[in-house]
DNA sequence: AACTGGATTTCAAAATATGAAACCGTTAGG
DNA sequence: CCTAACGGTTTCATATTTTGAAATCCAGTT
C-alpha cells in the first residue's frame, strides 16, 4: 500500500550530504525510476518546494538550473519543528557558557525511540575543530550523549532497544551488547558519560543527563573536541560545569529533584534494575 | 499526474504554524480524503520521518501519541539546506555587531524567484521584541527586506513580477503597482528600504542591499522592530552601519566594485531602467 | 546540417489507489 | 458488568493512476 508515495519519498531520500545534486537521468540510473516516472516525481516535489532545480555559476547557486537539491521548504518547516522545542531556548545561553569557558563544541541531543538526534550545538572557534550538525541521529549505543539518554532507560527497554544489529562506526564503538550494557553501568554509577572514537575515529565527548519533571532524561549535554583536549585524565574538569548546566537547564524544564550530581546518581535507578 | 503523490503533498500543507498537529478523522474531514486513504499516507510519513505521532503530558510532548505533527526529518533536511547557505556564517559576526549596536532583530532576507525568504535573523533582546522567523516567506513587494531584492531587479522583471495580484497584509501594504513601482524608485534613488507597517501592522523594518560578484542583488539585510524605537526621522542613524555591514559582506561574497553608500545607488541602475 | 546528451511527451497495459463498510480497542456511562 | 461511542485499522472489489518503452523535442556541439 502507498507504493507509490513510498517510491517518491526514496526518491528524496538521495539528496545526501555526500551528493546534495543530482541531474535526472543520474537520479533515473542510480534509484532505477525510469525517466519519465522520476521526471513527473521530481516535477511535483518542485511544485511543492521540496525540491528547486538549481545550478552552479561559479560558486553561486542559482535558482532554475539544471540539477535537483532540496528546496527552502525544508528550511522553512525545519523551523516549525525546532519551534516547537523550547529547550533549545532554554539550553543556549548554558550551552554558550560552556562553549567560552573551555571552547569545545557543546550540543544537546534528543531522544526520538531508538535514535537521538541533535537538536542544538555551538562550535568551537578552534582552526582546527569538531564540526557537529542539528539535525543529525546518532545511535542510542554509542558516543556519549546518546549514551547518556540510554543509561537512562529502564533495563527493558535498553534490551528492546539493544535487540537491534550494532553498527560499528568506528574503532571504539562497542560492538556486543555486553560491552554497551556495561558502559551503561558506568554512566549510571557516574553519572556522565566519555566515549573515544566511538562515532568518528579521534574526537572524543563528555555527556550528562537533563531531567525532566518526571524525572526521565528526554535530552543530554555534551562536550565534544579532540582527545588531545579532552583526555580521559582530565574528565573531572569538564564534568562539573556540564552538571551544573544540566542542572540548571532541568530546573527549568520542570525537574524539582535535586539534580544528582555524581555519587548521588546511583540511587536514584530503580531498585529493581540488574545493572 | 502524480496525482497519489500531489494528494500526498497537499495532506502535509495542513500542519500550520497555527495548526500543528491534527488527529486522524480532523484530516480525514478537513480534507476531504477519505480516512483510510488519509491513514494510508499518514502512515507512509510517519515511517519516512516526515511526520510524528506525538501526545501531549501537560506542556511536554511524548513521541508515538496520538496526533501527528511535523517530524524531526525536517530539522535534518533543513539543516541541510541552511548548510549550503554559507552567507549565513559570512553574514552572522556583521548580523550581531548591528544588533549589539542598536539592540534591534536583524535578518538575511534571499530572493527565490518571487518570493524573498528569511536566511538567517538574530532577535532583539528587549522585553516587548518583534519576532522573525528564518524559513518565513515574504511577498517582494512588500516590507523593507524584500523591497531591496525588487528594486535591483531589471525593470522587466520587475513588470513580470507585478503580474501576480497583490496582497494588503497590513494597513500600509502598497496595493497598486504604482505605488509599488514609486517605492521601489525612491530604493533605488536613495540606496534603502523603509517600510512601516506593510507586512504586520506596527513594525517597521530598513534594508539595505548585499550585492554579489555579478553585481546582482540576492540578498538584503535589515533591521526591524517597532516605529517607536526606529521612527522615519531616524532612519539615517541605523541606514550607515546598516551599508558598512552590507558592504563587508558583499565584498566577502565576491562584490568588487565599491559599495555604492547612497548617493552612488543611482547611477550605478542600468541607463534603459525607466525609473 | 547532422549529432549528441539530455529533458519531455505519448499511450495502452498493468499495477495501484480507493473508500464504503466492517472491524477492533479503548474509554465512558449507566 | 454491559453497552455505547469514538477513534483507528483492515478488507476487498472497483476504478483510477501509474507505468515505462519508445518517440519526440530541444539546445548545444561538431
Amino acid at each position: 500500500m502507498s507504493k507509490t508515495v513510498e517510491k517518491a519519498l526514496q526518491l528524496l531520500e538521495i539528496f545526501t550530504e555526500e551528493k546534495p545534486y543530482w541531474r535526472l537521468d543520474e537520479i533515473s540510473k542510480y534509484t532505477e525510476i525510469p525517466k519519465p516516472t522520476a521526471y513527473r516525481l521530481l516535477k511535483k516535489f518542485v511544485q511543492f518546494g521540496y525540491l528547486q532545480r538549481i545550478s552552479f555559476q561559479q560558486d553561486d547557486l542559482v535558482i532554475d538550473g539544471e540539477v535537483y537539491g532540496l528546496g527552502t521548504k525544508f528550511l522553512e518547516l525545519g523551523e516549525r519543528v525546532a519551534g516547537r522545542l523550547d529547550i533549545r531556548q532554554i539550553a543556549y545561553p548554558y550551552m554558550k557558557n560552556i562553549q567560552m569557558q573551555f571552547n569545545e563544541a557543546v550540543q544537546i541531543v534528543m531522544r526520538e525511540q531508538n535514535q537521538g538526534i541533535y537538536i542544538e550545538k555551538i562550535d568551537s572557534t578552534r582552526p582546527v575543530r569538531l564540526y557537529t550538525r542539528v539535525g543529525r541521529y546518532a545511535p542510542l549505543y554509542a558516543g556519549a550523549c546518546t549514551r547518556t539518554l540510554l543509561a537512562y532507560l529502564s533495563d527493558d527497554e535498553i534490551d528492546r532497544i539493544l535487540e537491534n544489529p550494532l553498527n560499528q562506526y568506528a574503532s571504539q564503538t562497542p560492538t556486543s551488547i555486553e560491552e554497551v550494557l556495561k558502559l551503561v553501568k558506568q554512566t549510571r554509577e557516574s553519572g556522565f558519560a566519555y566515549s573515544d572514537s566511538e562515532l568518528e575515529e579521534g574526537s572524543v565527548s563528555i555527556a550528562v543527563p537533563i531531567f525532566d519533571r518526571f524525572g526521565t532524561v528526554p535530552y543530554s549535554i555534551s562536550m565534544a573536541g579532540f582527545s588531545t583536549n579532552l583526555p580521559k585524565e582530565k574528565v573531572a574538569i569538564f564534568v562539573g560545569p556540564l552538571w551544573e548546566a544540566a542542572a540548571e537547564i532541568s530546573k527549568k524544564i520542570g525537574y524539582t529533584v535535586p539534580y544528582p550530581y555524581g555519587e548521588n546518581f546511583k540511587h536514584k535507578q530503580k531498585e529493581e534494575n540488574r545493572l
